[in-house]
DNA sequence: ATAGGTTTAATGGTTCAACCATTAGCTGGC
DNA sequence: GCCAGCTAATGGTTGAACCATTAAACCTAT
């Protein structure tokens, strides 16, 4: 019938007021907020509980803090990329299953792959057989792993980019900074094991060349599924 | 050739100090940290710095604070729930197109329809047919939309649930959260349409009862797509 | 007049000290 | 043995002071 008494901290209430500001529109990107000094007076609070605020709001990605004269809190634009750090904290506390972490990345990146193969449009086609050039180049230069797994990720991030969708890509990124920057330093750098690789990366793009999703799908989920391991 | 010196702020080293601990599993779930006047001579900072480091350190989920005697900073358990800020932020901004949205939720949720298709036993189609009796007792009974509605937020918690991985179970929690919870306002309430909806439940169950993944995905996407006009 | 340095003031970053509010545990009286 | 009240630990909050950085105003020498 009741509900528990939160406990309130004058703190979040900062933060709830100027997250809804920002969110609501009332506050829009690249605006700046009133002093540190002039903020605990409008809020009523000390010094000390404002910056907490800030804190929490800079942690969030909702406000940027610049230093010095004329500086300030400066509202920043929402992207998807907000959500980069949770899935950073994830993947990172090694706390979720290898397995569920490998199974949210090849669905996720074998819908990115489905999406760019049914919206890539002459240009894009161009750039993912340019990077596939680079990557052969670097193959048989024997420059070593680093410029083609460069070029690898480059692939990952186009087709992300192609679907159109932020989302995508931003969650690409999130996963490459962060699974995949794992894995990587396991790969065998051996030559077979390479031109495998390199090998999945020409059959996706060749299935998004041809506008076929599933077949994109696929090549990328088996892809995927190879380096995992 | 040179990067930017990075602004150094004695918060930010705390932060990171303690969330790499947690992460590495120096600090393990449940361990409470020294007290806040203890911590800041360890550290050598202030207690508001040191204070300000422990607001970001909540606001990423990583440790909870109790107040009082004995009380202090808590570990929490690391999960897939720390994206769910992010997905949040995401909607109440309204920064990123509704379509992409409607996107990257019926490709999650279809997925998740797919997976539980695979996996589901006896015990789960069970479950998930009797949440479906709920639903339409309650649509015979003139219950109103409240308990319907309440019986098809779990029908698709069950399904997440039934993947057997957490990352879909906290990405679909957050999609109710945030998303459903936006259209349901909009849910026109006449009978037609809700009949039309719980068909369409149904199906997906159906599906999930005869294991067949790639039909109950279609079903998902085709019920998601109905509702988001 | 202009280039270049200097001063000034605004502003975030940090620290310290004090006090308040909440809570767990102890203590003493019944 | 139990309950009330006291005590101390601990987070929550405040105010004041000072430091570090930055932009803008202000000189000064050529």
């Amino acid at each position: 019938m009741f509900e528990q008494v939160k406990q309130t901290r004058v703190y979040q209430d900062v933060v709830e007021q100027i997250e809804e500001a920002i969110l609501n529109g009332t506050l829009t990107t690249g605006e700046k907020l009133p002093a540190e000094r002039e903020l605990k007076e409008t809020f009523s609070v000390s010094r000390g509980a404002l910056r907490e605020a800030l804190r929490v709001l800079e942690q969030k990605r909702l406000i940027d803090i610049q230093l010095g004269a004329g500086g300030g809190a400066i509202v920043r634009e929402v992207t998807p990329e907000v959500m980069m750090d949770g899935l950073s904290l994830l993947v990172r506390s090694q706390k979720v299953p290898l397995e569920s972490l490998k199974e949210f990345r090849m669905d996720i990146e074998g819908n990115i792959a489905r999406l760019a193969a049914e919206r890539a449009n002459a240009e894009d086609v161009a750039r993912l057989q340019a990077i596939l050039g680079l990557a052969k180049a670097s193959l048989d230069n024997q420059e070593g792993w680093e410029a083609y797994v460069q070029a690898d990720a480059q692939v990952h991030m186009t087709l992300a980019r192609i679907t159109g969708n932020t989302i995508y890509e931003y969650i690409q990124t999130a996963i490459h900074e962060n699974i995949n920057r794992y894995y990587a330093e396991f790969l065998e750098h051996d030559e077979s094991v390479l031109c495998d690789h390199y090998q999945d990366l020409c059959n996706i793009v060749n299935a998004v060349a041809d506008g076929d999703g599933e077949r994109a799908c696929d090549q990328m989920r088996l892809h995927l599924n190879r380096l995992g391991k």
